[in-house]
DNA sequence: AATTTAAACTAACAATCGTTAGTTTTGTTA
DNA sequence: TAACAAAACTAACGATTGTTAGTTTAAATT
Protein backbone atom coordinates (compact mmCIF):
# COMPACT_ATOMS: atom_id res chain seq x y z
CA UNK A 1 0.00 0.00 0.00
CA UNK A 2 1.55 3.48 -0.88
CA UNK A 3 2.53 5.93 1.34
CA UNK A 4 0.06 8.54 0.10
CA UNK A 5 -0.79 11.90 1.75
CA UNK A 6 -3.55 10.95 3.56
CA UNK A 7 -1.76 7.73 5.00
CA UNK A 8 1.05 10.08 6.43
CA UNK A 9 -1.70 12.37 8.09
CA UNK A 10 -2.59 8.98 10.04
CA UNK A 11 0.74 7.98 10.66
CA UNK A 12 1.42 11.79 11.65
CA UNK A 13 -1.48 11.61 14.19
CA UNK A 14 -0.83 8.12 15.08
CA UNK A 15 2.98 8.97 16.87
CA UNK A 16 0.92 12.15 19.05
CA UNK A 17 -0.99 9.86 20.06
CA UNK A 18 1.47 6.99 20.62
CA UNK A 19 3.79 9.36 22.21
CA UNK A 20 1.23 10.43 25.12
CA UNK A 21 -0.29 7.10 25.91
CA UNK A 22 1.96 4.27 24.23
CA UNK A 23 1.62 1.89 21.41
CA UNK A 24 -0.70 -0.64 23.22
CA UNK A 25 -2.23 1.49 24.70
CA UNK A 26 -3.83 3.71 21.56
CA UNK A 27 -6.65 1.54 19.85
CA UNK A 28 -7.84 2.12 16.37
CA UNK A 29 -10.74 3.42 17.29
CA UNK A 30 -8.89 6.30 19.26
CA UNK A 31 -6.66 6.48 16.44
CA UNK A 32 -10.17 7.21 13.74
CA UNK A 33 -11.85 8.97 16.42
CA UNK A 34 -8.58 11.22 15.86
CA UNK A 35 -9.04 12.05 12.67
CA UNK A 36 -12.63 12.26 13.12
CA UNK A 37 -13.66 9.26 10.70
CA UNK A 38 -14.38 5.51 11.92
CA UNK A 39 -12.21 2.71 12.55
CA UNK A 40 -12.58 0.33 9.36
CA UNK A 41 -11.98 3.23 7.66
CA UNK A 42 -8.52 3.47 8.73
CA UNK A 43 -8.04 0.20 6.50
CA UNK A 44 -8.57 2.03 3.44
CA UNK A 45 -5.12 3.31 3.80
CA UNK A 46 -2.92 1.27 6.44
CA UNK A 47 -2.46 -2.76 6.46
CA UNK A 48 -2.43 -2.86 10.02
CA UNK A 49 -1.88 -0.80 13.43
CA UNK A 50 1.66 -2.80 13.73
CA UNK A 51 2.72 -1.32 9.86
CA UNK A 52 1.97 2.13 11.38
CA UNK A 53 4.46 1.65 14.16
CA UNK A 54 6.69 0.34 11.66
CA UNK A 55 6.63 3.12 9.50
CA UNK A 56 7.31 5.95 12.62
CA UNK A 57 9.90 4.26 14.18
CA UNK A 58 12.19 3.04 10.72
CA UNK A 59 12.05 6.43 9.19
CA UNK A 60 13.77 7.74 11.98
CA UNK A 61 16.32 5.07 12.93
CA UNK A 62 17.08 5.40 9.07
CA UNK A 63 17.71 9.01 9.46
CA UNK A 64 20.21 8.72 12.37
CA UNK A 65 21.88 5.99 10.75
CA UNK A 66 22.37 7.82 7.42
CA UNK A 67 23.39 11.15 9.39
CA UNK A 68 26.08 8.53 11.20
CA UNK A 69 27.23 7.49 8.15
CA UNK A 70 27.89 10.56 6.89
CA UNK A 71 30.49 11.41 9.63
CA UNK A 72 31.16 8.26 10.58
CA UNK A 73 34.64 8.05 8.35
CA UNK A 74 35.36 11.24 8.21
CA UNK A 75 38.80 12.81 9.18
CA UNK A 76 38.33 15.36 11.95
CA UNK A 77 39.05 15.10 15.35
CA UNK A 78 36.35 12.56 17.90
CA UNK A 79 35.20 16.19 19.29
CA UNK A 80 34.16 17.48 15.87
CA UNK A 81 32.34 14.41 15.35
CA UNK A 82 30.23 14.00 18.76
CA UNK A 83 29.80 17.64 18.39
CA UNK A 84 28.14 16.83 14.64
CA UNK A 85 26.45 13.82 16.50
CA UNK A 86 24.36 15.85 19.20
CA UNK A 87 23.31 18.20 16.43
CA UNK A 88 21.91 15.67 14.62
CA UNK A 89 19.96 14.30 17.99
CA UNK A 90 18.79 17.90 18.56
CA UNK A 91 17.73 18.15 14.85
CA UNK A 92 15.52 15.32 14.93
CA UNK A 93 14.27 15.94 18.45
CA UNK A 94 13.33 19.39 17.13
CA UNK A 95 11.45 17.91 13.65
CA UNK A 96 10.31 14.72 14.66
CA UNK A 97 9.44 14.80 18.22
CA UNK A 98 6.71 12.59 17.94
CA UNK A 99 8.27 9.95 15.79
CA UNK A 100 11.19 9.86 18.37
CA UNK A 101 9.39 9.31 21.81
CA UNK A 102 7.65 6.68 19.73
CA UNK A 103 10.95 4.76 19.06
CA UNK A 104 12.07 5.43 22.19
CA UNK A 105 9.50 4.05 24.29
CA UNK A 106 7.71 1.66 21.65
CA UNK A 107 10.86 -0.48 19.42
CA UNK A 108 10.19 -3.31 21.18
CA UNK A 109 6.32 -3.65 20.58
CA UNK A 110 7.81 -3.85 16.87
CA UNK A 111 7.47 -7.72 15.20
CA UNK A 112 9.17 -9.89 12.50
CA UNK A 113 11.78 -7.69 10.25
CA UNK A 114 10.78 -4.44 11.35
CA UNK A 115 12.36 -5.55 14.81
CA UNK A 116 14.96 -7.27 13.41
CA UNK A 117 15.71 -3.71 11.30
CA UNK A 118 15.40 -1.95 13.97
CA UNK A 119 18.01 -3.36 15.76
CA UNK A 120 20.31 -4.22 13.44
CA UNK A 121 20.47 -0.45 13.19
CA UNK A 122 20.69 0.19 16.47
CA UNK A 123 24.00 -1.80 16.97
CA UNK A 124 25.49 -0.61 13.82
CA UNK A 125 24.80 3.30 15.44
CA UNK A 126 25.90 2.56 18.75
CA UNK A 127 29.13 0.48 17.62
CA UNK A 128 30.30 3.52 15.46
CA UNK A 129 29.90 5.96 17.81
CA UNK A 130 31.55 3.86 20.69
CA UNK A 131 34.35 3.62 17.89
CA UNK A 132 34.66 7.73 18.24
CA UNK A 133 34.41 7.90 21.96
CA UNK A 134 37.98 4.84 21.37
CA UNK A 135 39.40 7.19 19.02
CA UNK A 136 39.30 9.84 21.13
CA UNK A 137 40.57 8.27 24.03
CA UNK A 138 43.64 6.76 22.26
CA UNK A 139 44.52 10.48 20.94
CA UNK A 140 44.10 12.20 23.97
CA UNK A 141 41.13 14.14 23.01
CA UNK A 142 38.81 12.34 25.67
CA UNK A 143 39.65 11.57 29.33
CA UNK A 144 39.93 7.85 29.85
CA UNK A 145 37.10 6.05 31.15
CA UNK A 146 34.60 3.40 31.29
CA UNK A 147 33.83 3.40 27.18
CA UNK A 148 30.60 1.78 27.36
CA UNK A 149 29.62 4.02 30.65
CA UNK A 150 30.40 7.30 28.52
CA UNK A 151 28.56 6.54 25.10
CA UNK A 152 25.35 5.73 27.52
CA UNK A 153 25.53 8.73 29.42
CA UNK A 154 26.06 10.60 26.45
CA UNK A 155 22.98 8.52 24.49
CA UNK A 156 20.59 8.21 27.44
CA UNK A 157 20.89 12.31 27.37
CA UNK A 158 20.40 12.91 23.44
CA UNK A 159 17.58 10.00 22.99
CA UNK A 160 15.55 11.31 25.71
CA UNK A 161 15.86 15.07 25.12
CA UNK A 162 12.47 15.05 23.36
CA UNK A 163 10.94 15.18 26.65
CA UNK A 164 12.95 18.26 27.55
CA UNK A 165 12.39 20.42 24.42
CA UNK A 166 8.15 19.77 24.18
CA UNK A 167 7.96 21.83 27.41
CA UNK A 168 10.38 24.41 26.18
CA UNK A 169 10.13 24.79 22.78
CA UNK A 170 10.56 28.08 22.61
CA UNK A 171 14.63 28.00 23.18
CA UNK A 172 16.26 28.39 19.48
CA UNK A 173 18.32 25.42 18.40
CA UNK A 174 21.31 27.10 18.13
CA UNK A 175 21.58 27.71 22.15
CA UNK A 176 19.96 24.29 22.35
CA UNK A 177 22.96 23.14 20.96
CA UNK A 178 25.91 24.96 22.81
CA UNK A 179 24.19 24.60 25.98
CA UNK A 180 23.92 20.54 25.51
CA UNK A 181 27.63 20.18 23.93
CA UNK A 182 28.62 22.21 26.90
CA UNK A 183 26.81 19.76 29.53
CA UNK A 184 27.56 16.98 27.51
CA UNK A 185 31.26 17.12 26.78
CA UNK A 186 32.64 19.91 29.55
CA UNK A 187 30.46 18.79 32.40
CA UNK A 188 28.85 21.68 34.41
CA UNK A 189 31.39 22.11 36.94
CA UNK A 190 33.21 25.53 37.03
CA UNK B 1 -5.80 -5.52 51.51
CA UNK B 2 -2.65 -6.58 53.17
CA UNK B 3 0.86 -6.80 51.76
CA UNK B 4 1.54 -10.58 52.86
CA UNK B 5 5.27 -12.60 51.13
CA UNK B 6 2.52 -14.03 48.84
CA UNK B 7 1.47 -10.36 47.38
CA UNK B 8 5.26 -9.40 47.36
CA UNK B 9 5.71 -11.83 45.02
CA UNK B 10 2.99 -11.15 42.56
CA UNK B 11 4.69 -7.38 42.43
CA UNK B 12 7.71 -8.64 41.85
CA UNK B 13 7.05 -10.66 39.39
CA UNK B 14 4.84 -8.20 37.69
CA UNK B 15 7.52 -5.62 37.55
CA UNK B 16 9.90 -7.61 35.89
CA UNK B 17 7.15 -8.58 32.86
CA UNK B 18 6.30 -5.12 32.86
CA UNK B 19 9.57 -4.07 32.62
CA UNK B 20 9.99 -6.11 29.63
CA UNK B 21 6.72 -5.50 27.77
CA UNK B 22 5.43 -3.23 29.34
CA UNK B 23 2.10 -2.49 31.54
CA UNK B 24 -0.28 -2.67 29.02
CA UNK B 25 1.59 -5.88 27.26
CA UNK B 26 1.10 -7.96 30.44
CA UNK B 27 -2.13 -9.67 31.11
CA UNK B 28 -2.90 -11.45 33.73
CA UNK B 29 -2.67 -14.21 31.98
CA UNK B 30 0.60 -13.64 31.30
CA UNK B 31 1.44 -12.22 35.37
CA UNK B 32 -0.40 -15.53 36.42
CA UNK B 33 1.09 -18.06 33.63
CA UNK B 34 4.59 -16.83 35.08
CA UNK B 35 3.38 -17.37 38.78
CA UNK B 36 2.51 -21.25 37.68
CA UNK B 37 -1.08 -20.36 38.69
CA UNK B 38 -4.27 -19.12 37.19
CA UNK B 39 -5.09 -15.75 36.26
CA UNK B 40 -8.75 -15.46 39.01
CA UNK B 41 -6.23 -16.46 41.67
CA UNK B 42 -4.21 -13.86 41.77
CA UNK B 43 -6.90 -12.00 43.17
CA UNK B 44 -6.99 -13.81 46.40
CA UNK B 45 -4.15 -11.76 46.76
CA UNK B 46 -4.75 -8.06 45.25
CA UNK B 47 -7.32 -5.97 44.14
CA UNK B 48 -7.00 -5.32 40.46
CA UNK B 49 -3.83 -5.06 38.47
CA UNK B 50 -3.42 -1.13 39.12
CA UNK B 51 -3.22 -1.52 42.26
CA UNK B 52 0.39 -3.84 41.69
CA UNK B 53 1.38 -0.99 39.68
CA UNK B 54 1.29 1.37 41.66
CA UNK B 55 2.79 -0.48 44.75
CA UNK B 56 5.42 -0.84 42.46
CA UNK B 57 5.84 2.73 41.36
CA UNK B 58 5.30 4.92 44.45
CA UNK B 59 7.39 2.52 46.76
CA UNK B 60 10.36 3.84 44.26
CA UNK B 61 9.08 7.26 44.28
CA UNK B 62 8.98 7.05 47.89
CA UNK B 63 12.25 6.17 48.21
CA UNK B 64 13.90 8.88 45.82
CA UNK B 65 11.79 11.27 48.04
CA UNK B 66 13.19 10.48 51.16
CA UNK B 67 16.91 10.27 50.27
CA UNK B 68 16.26 13.95 48.78
CA UNK B 69 14.40 15.00 51.67
CA UNK B 70 17.20 13.51 54.01
CA UNK B 71 20.06 15.89 51.82
CA UNK B 72 18.01 18.80 50.70
CA UNK B 73 18.22 21.32 53.35
CA UNK B 74 21.78 19.97 54.41
CA UNK B 75 24.60 22.59 54.84
CA UNK B 76 27.32 21.14 52.58
CA UNK B 77 28.64 22.48 49.44
CA UNK B 78 25.64 21.85 46.27
CA UNK B 79 28.99 19.53 44.66
CA UNK B 80 28.58 17.25 47.53
CA UNK B 81 24.77 17.18 47.54
CA UNK B 82 24.83 16.26 43.76
CA UNK B 83 27.14 13.12 44.24
CA UNK B 84 24.78 12.11 46.93
CA UNK B 85 21.98 12.48 44.55
CA UNK B 86 23.95 10.30 42.11
CA UNK B 87 24.66 8.00 44.38
CA UNK B 88 21.08 7.38 45.48
CA UNK B 89 20.19 7.14 42.15
CA UNK B 90 23.05 4.61 41.32
CA UNK B 91 22.29 2.55 44.87
CA UNK B 92 17.89 2.43 43.32
CA UNK B 93 19.28 1.24 39.80
CA UNK B 94 20.67 -1.35 41.51
CA UNK B 95 18.56 -2.99 44.24
CA UNK B 96 15.70 -2.12 42.61
CA UNK B 97 16.03 -1.74 38.62
CA UNK B 98 12.82 -3.37 37.25
CA UNK B 99 10.52 -1.08 39.91
CA UNK B 100 12.41 1.86 38.72
CA UNK B 101 12.25 0.72 34.94
CA UNK B 102 8.41 0.45 35.49
CA UNK B 103 8.34 3.90 37.44
CA UNK B 104 10.29 5.28 33.68
CA UNK B 105 8.02 3.67 31.48
CA UNK B 106 4.83 3.46 32.71
CA UNK B 107 3.98 6.16 35.54
CA UNK B 108 1.58 7.48 32.48
CA UNK B 109 -0.60 4.58 33.13
CA UNK B 110 -0.87 5.45 36.97
CA UNK B 111 -4.51 6.47 37.30
CA UNK B 112 -6.51 9.18 40.09
CA UNK B 113 -4.86 9.07 43.56
CA UNK B 114 -1.44 7.03 42.49
CA UNK B 115 -1.09 9.26 39.43
CA UNK B 116 -1.75 12.52 41.41
CA UNK B 117 0.78 11.07 44.61
CA UNK B 118 3.49 10.49 41.48
CA UNK B 119 3.32 13.28 39.91
CA UNK B 120 3.19 15.45 43.19
CA UNK B 121 6.79 13.53 44.29
CA UNK B 122 7.99 13.85 41.36
CA UNK B 123 7.74 17.80 41.10
CA UNK B 124 8.90 18.22 44.28
CA UNK B 125 11.98 16.25 43.69
CA UNK B 126 12.99 17.85 40.90
CA UNK B 127 12.02 21.62 41.99
CA UNK B 128 14.52 20.13 44.72
CA UNK B 129 17.28 18.94 42.19
CA UNK B 130 16.81 22.21 40.66
CA UNK B 131 16.95 24.38 44.08
CA UNK B 132 20.82 22.98 44.53
CA UNK B 133 21.68 23.62 40.88
CA UNK B 134 20.68 27.11 41.65
CA UNK B 135 22.81 27.67 44.96
CA UNK B 136 25.59 25.36 42.67
CA UNK B 137 25.50 28.44 39.93
CA UNK B 138 25.20 31.25 42.99
CA UNK B 139 27.80 30.02 45.03
CA UNK B 140 30.01 30.14 41.75
CA UNK B 141 30.28 26.15 41.91
CA UNK B 142 28.81 25.47 38.89
CA UNK B 143 29.17 26.83 35.27
CA UNK B 144 26.48 29.41 34.36
CA UNK B 145 24.37 27.53 32.52
CA UNK B 146 20.78 27.14 31.65
CA UNK B 147 19.38 25.56 34.74
CA UNK B 148 16.62 23.63 33.43
CA UNK B 149 18.83 21.88 31.21
CA UNK B 150 21.28 21.11 33.33
CA UNK B 151 18.43 19.43 35.77
CA UNK B 152 17.50 17.15 32.53
CA UNK B 153 20.89 16.38 31.01
CA UNK B 154 21.73 14.80 34.93
CA UNK B 155 18.06 13.13 35.17
CA UNK B 156 18.03 11.51 31.84
CA UNK B 157 20.72 10.06 32.52
CA UNK B 158 20.47 8.60 35.99
CA UNK B 159 16.83 7.53 35.40
CA UNK B 160 17.35 5.66 32.75
CA UNK B 161 20.89 4.34 34.39
CA UNK B 162 19.16 0.40 34.53
CA UNK B 163 19.24 0.14 30.87
CA UNK B 164 23.16 0.28 31.11
CA UNK B 165 22.98 -1.18 34.63
CA UNK B 166 20.85 -4.50 33.21
CA UNK B 167 23.62 -5.36 30.95
CA UNK B 168 26.70 -4.49 33.39
CA UNK B 169 25.72 -6.48 36.41
CA UNK B 170 29.57 -7.35 36.93
CA UNK B 171 30.45 -3.29 37.73
CA UNK B 172 30.87 -2.62 41.47
CA UNK B 173 28.74 0.25 42.66
CA UNK B 174 32.02 2.19 44.03
CA UNK B 175 33.69 2.03 40.55
CA UNK B 176 29.84 3.24 38.69
CA UNK B 177 29.19 5.93 41.31
CA UNK B 178 32.98 7.07 40.63
CA UNK B 179 32.38 6.80 36.63
CA UNK B 180 29.24 8.82 36.61
CA UNK B 181 30.37 11.23 39.24
CA UNK B 182 33.09 12.13 36.64
CA UNK B 183 30.87 12.33 33.35
CA UNK B 184 27.93 13.91 35.03
CA UNK B 185 29.78 16.77 36.73
CA UNK B 186 33.53 17.04 34.91
CA UNK B 187 32.32 15.74 31.40
CA UNK B 188 34.32 13.42 29.17
CA UNK B 189 36.92 16.34 27.62
CA UNK B 190 40.44 15.79 28.56
C1' DA C 1 -9.30 -35.30 64.64
C1' DA C 2 -12.20 -31.36 63.78
C1' DT C 3 -12.37 -26.74 62.37
C1' DT C 4 -10.96 -22.77 60.31
C1' DT C 5 -8.30 -20.12 57.10
C1' DA C 6 -5.58 -19.39 53.00
C1' DA C 7 -4.95 -20.07 48.34
C1' DA C 8 -5.66 -22.50 44.61
C1' DC C 9 -9.21 -23.94 41.07
C1' DT C 10 -13.25 -23.90 37.03
C1' DA C 11 -16.40 -21.32 34.54
C1' DA C 12 -18.03 -17.44 32.87
C1' DC C 13 -19.22 -12.28 32.35
C1' DA C 14 -19.24 -7.87 29.77
C1' DA C 15 -16.19 -4.93 27.44
C1' DT C 16 -12.85 -4.02 24.20
C1' DC C 17 -9.47 -5.35 20.79
C1' DG C 18 -7.76 -5.47 15.65
C1' DT C 19 -9.70 -6.53 11.57
C1' DT C 20 -12.89 -7.99 7.49
C1' DA C 21 -16.88 -7.81 4.31
C1' DG C 22 -19.96 -5.40 1.96
C1' DT C 23 -22.19 -0.86 1.04
C1' DT C 24 -22.73 4.08 0.43
C1' DT C 25 -21.03 8.59 -0.27
C1' DT C 26 -17.84 11.84 -2.29
C1' DG C 27 -14.93 13.69 -5.73
C1' DT C 28 -12.61 13.31 -10.20
C1' DT C 29 -12.18 12.04 -15.00
C1' DA C 30 -13.97 10.64 -19.68
C1' DT D 1 -23.62 13.44 -17.50
C1' DA D 2 -22.09 8.89 -17.07
C1' DA D 3 -18.38 6.13 -15.26
C1' DC D 4 -14.89 5.39 -12.21
C1' DA D 5 -12.01 5.66 -8.22
C1' DA D 6 -11.17 7.08 -3.48
C1' DA D 7 -12.60 7.16 1.00
C1' DA D 8 -15.97 7.11 4.02
C1' DC D 9 -19.67 4.19 6.23
C1' DT D 10 -22.45 0.04 9.00
C1' DA D 11 -22.25 -4.32 10.93
C1' DA D 12 -20.08 -7.89 12.61
C1' DC D 13 -16.31 -11.57 13.52
C1' DG D 14 -13.34 -14.15 16.75
C1' DA D 15 -9.96 -13.34 20.15
C1' DT D 16 -8.46 -11.34 24.30
C1' DT D 17 -9.03 -8.30 28.23
C1' DG D 18 -9.71 -7.58 33.55
C1' DT D 19 -12.56 -9.34 36.76
C1' DT D 20 -16.30 -11.96 39.56
C1' DA D 21 -18.76 -15.96 41.61
C1' DG D 22 -18.70 -20.13 43.45
C1' DT D 23 -16.00 -24.38 44.53
C1' DT D 24 -12.21 -27.35 45.90
C1' DT D 25 -7.81 -28.30 47.86
C1' DA D 26 -4.06 -27.53 51.10
C1' DA D 27 -2.26 -25.74 55.37
C1' DA D 28 -2.64 -24.08 59.96
C1' DT D 29 -4.92 -23.91 64.33
C1' DT D 30 -7.84 -25.61 68.03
Amino acid sequence: MKLTRRKLEIVATAAKLFRKKGYNAVSMRDLAQALEIKAASLYNHINSKQEILGIIILDVAENFTQHMNSVSPENISSIKKLESVIENHIQITIEKTDALACLNNDWMHLEKLDLENYLMMRNTYEAKMRNIIEQGIQQKELQERNIDLVLFSLLSTLRTLHLWYSKNKEVSPQLLFEEMKQNLLHGIIR
